[in-house]
DNA sequence: GTCTATACGACGATAGAC
DNA sequence: GTCTATCGTCGTATAGAC
């Protein structure tokens, strides 16, 4: 079962690279220089291979989802967390690139994509919910269900909006700015431990850059 | 010049209702009642007609940009200004639902978006800081351009977003969620208006759902 | 302007030899 | 397991008649 393995770990490579929907399936096997008929006797095609991938992205995604159980009561906490959010969106970042693209083309995938996504709302939801039960922020119940789906829609289309802006970032700066960008969210909550929090993280923010 | 006209009015129906990349330029000549070749006489293919649909969006939008200065001078006003905004990204919603992959098959249209999103941006900012003059908001000037970007973020992946939902909204009440949404995003720094601002848009949006 | 017919290429998929 | 060879489908694009 050794070409199998090299068949998905050179096609995550690829499609992160390149864009799944750039690729053919024949183009994988010219990378791997195997024929596209061997390709073709490991996977049933270009499909199973994302299939195959996307399985194993929801796995990780779904221990680092469970981890968040009572491990985030800070917002340094909140931080390192969604750095490590972000890390492992960016290491099946291709998914990500093109989501519309891809759900339209397998179908399948967007009933368990949707599921995967509710699962980061309740635990984004339930962070919050502990943050403002330790004080650490002060937010009007009525803003929670907006603010959780305003960093939900910052955690998934942060790689897809990268590329609408004039000068792209590299991958450690862009996860660097989003990070910045969500917790620039949640600043405004923190009353005047906010103005203190924006510097550290402002000055964190120039360090890392340089 | 009627059968150009009409290619394009029923390729903008098609393309928002079904989504560009699963239609053909046969589909199109098809769903027109016209033959292949006919087509081709008058659009180059399928890339000719997105060009031309392209024109159209671009130059309605710039006018809309440009109708914000100094049209814009309170929080009711901006609501507005949201709601004109999202309707005509939402008549050429199919530009929006696939960003990606829009760009990706038609490059030489990646850097007129980028541009256009630039603009958008500059009016954004333009518009807070007009807001923050009057007094309607208040916040830390280094906050200003992540808040702007959030707002962009909003501005541009509100229908991808909502197809990752478990309930898809209809039109309408699709656009009343973002322009609620992006609300939310100013409401923090309102101040002790903020809490009256939020209740009577909570309110207006009940009402318009029912 | 509009049609029919057809050429061409790309990709997905399979059969059969080694 | 891996290869070569080949077929079918589909979308793009053009030629030539009306």
């Amino acid at each position: 079962m050794k070409t199998r393995d090299r068949i998905l770990q050179v096609s995550l490579l690829l499609f992160n690279e390149e864009g799944e929907a750039q690729l053919s399936s024949v183009d994988v096997a010219n990378a791997l220089e195997i024929s596209p008929g061997n390709l073709y006797y490991h996977f049933k095609g270009k499909d199973a291979i994302i299939r195959a991938l996307y399985e194993r992205f929801e796995e990780e995604m779904r221990v680092i989802l469970r981890g968040s159980s009572g491990g985030v009561a800070s917002i340094e906490d909140n931080w390192v967390y969604i750095y490590i959010l972000l890390e492992e969106i960016y290491d099946f970042r291709f998914f990500y690139r093109d989501l519309a693209g891809l759900i339209a083309r397998y179908p399948d995938l967007a009933g368990r994509f949707r599921a995967l996504i509710a699962e980061k709302r309740q635990t984004i939801l339930r962070i919050l919910d502990d943050l403002a039960r330790l004080d650490v922020i002060d937010i009007d119940p009525r803003l929670m269900p907006p603010l959780t789906d305003q960093i939900i829609t910052t955690l998934t289309f942060w790689l897809a909006g990268d590329s609408l802006t004039r000068e792209s970032h590299d991958g450690p700066a862009l996860i660097h700015k989003t990070v910045f960008q969500v917790m620039c969210l949640i600043v405004p909550y923190m009353g005047k431990d906010g103005h203190g929090a924006l510097s550290g993280m402002i000055r964190h923010f120039k360090e890392t850059q340089s």
